[in-house]
DNA sequence: TCTGGGGTCCTTAATCTA
DNA sequence: TCTGTAGATTAAGGACCC
């Protein structure tokens, strides 16, 4: 089952705001300013309006509407209480970003009922408990459920059964898939693909040939409804980045230092909050035009400290080849964490840098196994890159 | 005309290594 | 010890998602 809150950010405002009910409400940047729509109210969608949509443009369609800035500490709170609703219907629960999650329904007709009546007892609980709808689908898989959620919305609920996946997926044209985005779009246009009938008529062999394996595979199962029935926990975040545009573009250094050393600060912060040290300090800009780059570097322990993150980037913004033109974006971030046990290791190593060699070897040997060394041929040691050890 | 911020994953080309 | 090569890794860009 996938549950999909309903204009999430906007819903909430108005629970809240009793004068914003029944109003056109646009979260995201202000107009007048660089910035999209982040989520707007069904009453704005009324006007054409929509996510991503720039701010200017939004503000030219719905000159009445109330536009507000997102605050994300608020829904990060509503947040958790939907996933601890969540929780009470299924111990299976995999958050997808804030506003959604997939759950493991199976098995629970004794405890609620059949896998309709668990959908409708979610939306139930969260209308009852936090004033707010969501909407939900139901199927033998991620990919038809999530499908399924996006079906009715707002406030809907689908159910597609095993053997009712194709019919239901055949005239959904091929944008509903995951992955299928404005360019593929376009791509399987020109080939005179636009709903999913469509799409599986065509032979594996034909998309692999177009898309590449793994992307003709991708479309090639999507088509058949074939996708993944597992729901797990979320796993581990691979990066950790901070970004920021300018109301006007910039160039002066000293503003692009500053800002740039706030944004490694963020990006330390976060990391050492949640203990993670990056081996790969990446940096991003966007200059006039729309022009974006990224350069990345590794340093050679892995770090969170605020210093050598910015360090890395300033350099890396002076070997970008970039410096001196108008800076519309820049961002740091970091990533390819340190494993710990490489850490205890490189550590050990250069404790012992001074003793016998084959005295160290001994003894890294007994502190974490056969495993994490190696002689090479010449007789140097180097460290083992793969295993635990 | 205008296009945020925080992510993930894929492709491609260059480089390293067994 | 030298050499060609397959496979892995790295860096940058881009598509896509919420």
């Amino acid at each position: 089952m996938h549950v999909d809150m309903d204009a999430f950010f906007a819903a909430v405002e108005q629970r809240d705001n009793p004068e914003l009910r029944g109003k056109p409400v646009i979260i995201g940047a202000m107009p007048g300013g660089r910035g999209v729509v982040s989520t707007c109210s069904y009453e704005a969608r009324k006007f054409g309006l929509h996510s991503a949509m720039p701010i200017g443009q939004a503000h030219k369609r719905c000159p009445q509407g109330i536009y507000l800035r997102p605050d994300m500490k608020k829904y990060a709170a509503v947040s958790q209480q939907v996933m601890d609703i969540l929780a009470s219907i299924s111990p299976v629960v995999e958050p997808l970003g804030i506003d959604e999650a997939f759950l493991d329904i199976t098995g629970l007709d004794r405890l609620i009922g059949t896998a309709e009546q668990v959908g409708y007892e979610t939306k139930r609980r969260i209308q009852q408990q936090l004033q707010l709808t969501a909407s939900v689908g139901i199927g033998p898989n991620r990919l038809i459920a999530k499908i399924a959620s996006d079906f009715r919305k707002p406030d809907g609920l689908t159910l597609v059964p095993p053997d009712g996946v194709q019919a239901f997926l055949d005239p959904l044209p091929v944008s509903s898939l995951r992955g299928v985005g404005p360019r593929m779009v376009k791509a399987l246009e020109k080939l005179g693909i636009k709903r999913v009938a469509q799409l599986r008529a065509w032979p594996k062999a034909q998309l692999y040939k177009r898309f590449g394996e793994t992307g003709g595979e991708h479309l090639y199962r999507q088509a058949r409804g074939i996708a993944s029935d597992i729901v797990g926990e979320r796993e581990m975040r691979k990066s950790v980045s901070k970004e920021v545009t300018f109301g006007e573009d910039v160039t002066e250094a000293e503003v692009l230092r500053e800002t740039l050393l706030a944004l490694a600060g963020e990006v330390g912060r976060i990391a050492r909050k949640e203990n993670l040290c990056g081996k790969t300090v990446t940096l991003k800009i966007r200059l006039a035009g729309f022009e974006t780059h990224t350069k990345q570097c590794k340093v050679e322990q892995g770090t969170n400290s605020d210093r050598r993150i910015f360090q890395c980037a300033w350099s890396l913004y002076h070997e970008s080849g970039h410096a001196g033109r108008p800076v519309r974006l820049i961002g740091v971030g970091i990533s390819d964490w340190e494993r710990d046990s490489e850490r205890q290791l490189d550590m050990f190593v250069d404790e012992n840098k001074e003793r016998d060699l084959f005295a160290a070897v001994d003894q890294i040997t007994d502190r974490f196994g056969k495993g994490a060394i190696r002689m090479g041929g010449s007789g140097n040691v180097e460290k083992k890159d793969e295993g635990d050890n």
